[in-house]
RNA sequence: GCCCUGGUGGUGUAGCCCGGCCUAUCAUACAGGACUGUCACUCCUGUGACUCGGGUUCAAAUCCCGGCCAGGGCGCCA
């Protein structure tokens, strides 16, 4: 009785099958059942093979033609490219086979029978313009190397949330559609939310800032933000994805940066542990990050200047700039450094202030590119009024934000990164779009 | 928002500067055929393309203008 429920609550069994990577030559005389994509199919008259894929690999399928039944043969002969079967076979070990194993086909059952011809070749062997790979995404993540961008970023992710967990952050959700342009800096996505207008996040900075009064201590947020800018380039996208801290009872920004250290360290192990496979796959090689060094704004300036860079102190630093740090750095060996201490002017209002001009902000480099950018935070209520006054934003459009800061906010700060632009520096990618799955910029709404 | 560049079969390209032997190159894919150890199999045969509109010219893939689409840089940011 109780089995019978059993089956029931569970509905139904998967397709058994073993995968690529579990076959061995040990196991030769075995019956399996393999099941995967038709990458290939190679006919050489009385003799057939397929190469069959599946997500760890490929397995190869033979078929001599006196040795497998008419109908088996002839429904290999017929496969298009990429149709999705089960082949049940016996396997062998056989030394010329890829992988040393090979399958001996009883049955091949077409799941899914593959069109053609197909839109870009899922080998990878005639190259294809990004543009064509985003529109023909799902084929292109076929491609083992494509596949590790996203194996490596969940690897990644992986390791931030367990690492952030177990330094004491609870993971929280602020909302994605927020009332006003509130923070001020990006344009943000207006949405219509019944009879009023509303817009989506471009990050969770007033919320997880506010949460810092709740007692939570710690917080992060892993999400989706919208940036409306009409940016057209390799590094920006319109819709990103972030890991946002937020920790109280900081006494500087010094404490927050420690935080970024050993979260790096921790994804970087994670990757390392778990995708070795897939580094060796694209080719990528991991930064060293033990220490990460911290060069204030002020030096990072002074060293542009003696290689005749000289920017006015005041403004953040420009592309071309941060390019030649990061060449200037890595020639030292550093291929992840914190700026620190910038110009008060050129930090949002929140940032809170260090003397006269500068702040207690930070911005984490990596090859000569931002990849996080933090800070403390104001939470003295009167100074907050005042910088953004300052700031040229009306203090109206910030009133629930303010009222968190009215009631005992602690000393907090926090930082948030850009997935997408950690995978591509990381991987060296050519373009941001490729470190995200189906990716949203000026002009491409689909896939 | 400003600036630059490009668009050739399903895919990736050559040709464009300097218009005409372009009936448009090559690879791959696709269709048919030969082949029992391929592994980017090989070989033979075949199908398939000049982004759109206008202009210059005897003649436009090629030069000019505009649209559409795409790529990139700056600013802004992650």
């Amino acid at each position: 009785m109780q089995g019978a429920l059993r089956r029931d609550w569970r509905g139904g069994t998967m397709i058994e099958r073993v995968y690529s990577k579990e076959l061995k030559p040990e196991m030769h005389g075995s019956r399996v059942s393999i099941a995967g994509w038709v990458q290939e199919r190679r006919k050489l008259g009385g003799l057939l093979f397929l190469l069959v894929r599946d997500r760890y690999g490929v397995v190869q399928v033979t078929l001599p033609k006196k040795h497998v039944s008419q109908e088996v043969f002839e429904t290999a002969k017929k496969l298009s490219r990429e149709s999705v079967v089960v082949v049940r076979g016996t396997l062998q070990a056989m030394d010329k086979a890829p992988g040393g194993v090979e399958l001996l086909p009883e049955s091949i059952e077409v799941l899914s029978s593959a069109a053609s011809p197909l839109p870009l070749d899922p080998t990878g062997r005639v190259p294809a313009n990004l543009d064509t790979r985003l529109d023909h995404r799902v084929l292109d993540l076929r491609k083992p190397r494509v596949a590790a961008v996203f194996r490596i970023r969940s690897a990644l992710l992986q390791a931030a949330r367990s690492y952030l967990l177990g330094d004491g952050f609870i993971e929280v959700h602020t909302p994605r559609i927020i009332s006003t342009a509130s923070e001020g800096g990006t344009e943000l996505f207006p949405v219509s939310y019944f009879e009023r207008e509303a817009f989506l996040a471009q990050s969770p900075q007033l919320y997880k800032q506010m949460l810092m009064a709740t007692g939570f201590d710690r917080v992060f947020e892993i999400a989706t933000y919208f940036r409306a800018e009409e940016h057209d380039t390799i590094w920006h996208l319109n819709e990103i994805t972030a890991i946002d801290c937020e920790l109280a009872f900081i006494s500087s920004h010094g404490d927050v940066m420690d935080v970024i250290e050993s979260l790096v360290h921790a994804m970087l192990q994670g990757v390392e542990s778990n995708c070795s496979r897939e580094l060796e796959l694209l080719d990528a090689e991991l930064p060293e990050c033990r220490r990460i060094p911290r060069i204030t704004y002020e030096e990072a300036l002074e060293m542009l200047e003696e290689q005749g860079f000289s920017l006015p102190f005041g403004e953040d630093l420009t592309t071309e700039a941060e390019k030649r740090l990061g060449e200037i750095m890595a020639e030292q060996g550093h291929e992840l450094y914190f700026i620190k201490d910038f110009p008060l002017e050129a930090k949002p209002f929140y940032t809170m202030p260090e003397g006269e001009k500068l702040s207690r902000s930070f911005d984490l480099e990596f090859r000569g590119r931002e990849v996080v950018s933090g800070s403390q935070r104001i939470h003295g209520y009167e100074l907050l009024v005042e910088r953004i006054k300052a700031s040229g934003l009306r203090v109206e459009n910030f009133q629930t934000y303010l009222e968190a800061f009215r009631y005992g906010m602690p000393p907090h700060g926090g930082f948030g990164m850009g997935i997408e632009r950690f995978l591509m520096l990381l991987l060296k990618l050519g373009n941001i779009r490729e470190a995200a799955l189906f990716p949203r910029d000026r002009f491409r709404l689909q896939p």
